[in-house]
DNA sequence: CAACTCCATGTGATTTTATAACGTTACAGG
DNA sequence: CCTGTAACGTTATAAAATCACATGGAGTTG
């Protein structure tokens, strides 16, 4: 297991997403997309799903599931996994974060609002997350899929490599 | 491994899996594949590893690695989880079949020999998993990479949606 | 051939990830 | 207020993956 410290994200190297930003700026931002969408659909922003939004927002790094559990029972909330996979289920259903399959594992959605179907860069050192938009039904793949007959739902595109911090340190 | 000269008696894209082909002659075709690398590379092709080769070519659907090991012990060999991994876990690291990440499981592949980047689409419905090529580093992702500086080691693209059989049953 | 090494295999135990099942609570709508 | 539904909390268990360690065979080296 790579034991990287996971809460000193004010080291001086920018940790994550790759590139700079006010990150304050984009919590508040997704969180209040969130919350205004859930109350123009009907849909609940409860306490934990709020809480769980925030944790993941934290970083732009995908945190499992059981990570999550443990920030949520800090925070006061229940202690049982069912608790955790509820609000992250929530989450991705709503397109406010995403499941990396590869990592099992949630991340905040970095493009609140936008309809999309991401994309994901992750890198294998630091296990940082950009999120990307993608066309998987352009392409070769959506090319394939007319071909055959196959109809797309949804799609589950990630690249694992190097982001540039790592790149850098890696190679000298 | 640039041999692709693989007699083709298809078009080279073909997205085997929901076309009708000869299944005798593309698990024979698979093994012998994987066979001949094995023997040019100083790789040791031993019973348990073609046996899960052939668990995995026995159908066009990704199974899991406890399935894999129920007939592995069916047949024969060790009946704990470590030994339909290894197997696994050999077969993928060589080319000769691809973990699904979206169904933790696994398929054969579908076009030994190619130096390929696959692209799967997977049916919600019966499972069946058809293999194509794709070129993630072109098109918005490949461009989103080289924006930031990510490097892109491997991918994971998977589409989920309805084969052709199963969107006909589906839509009246 | 013996001794050695390297790897693959087999097994038991454990960790990590995810879901089932069920009672209780919060809350919107009549 | 009553009522139906969705959300929550908890216990328990399933499913997926790995760890740790012993055994055994294929080469190879002396």
């Amino acid at each position: 297991m790579t034991s990287r410290s996971q809460t000193d994200h004010e080291a001086p190297s920018d940790p994550v997403g790759f590139d700079k930003h006010d990150h304050a700026d984009c919590i508040n931002t997704a969180v209040a997309a969130a919350e205004a969408h859930c109350a123009n659909n009907g849909l609940r922003f409860t306490p934990v799903r709020r809480k769980a939004l925030e944790i993941l927002l934290q970083e732009h790094r995908a945190l499992g599931a059981y990570e999550t559990l443990d920030r949520l029972r800090d925070a006061g909330f229940g202690s049982q996994p069912p608790v955790a996979y509820r609000a992250l289920e929530f989450l991705v259903a709503n397109g406010f974060a995403h499941k990396i399959e590869r990592l099992n594992a949630f991340v905040a959605c970095a493009h609140p609002g936008a309809n999309h179907s991401p994309a994901f860069m992750i890198c294998r050192v630091c296990d940082s997350v950009a999120e990307a938009q993608s066309a998987p039904a352009r392409g070769s793949l959506g090319e394939a899929a007319r071909a055959t007959g196959f109809q797309i739902e949804r799609t589950v595109v990630e690249a694992v490599g190097l982001c540039p911090a790592c790149a850098e340190n890696a190679a000298p």
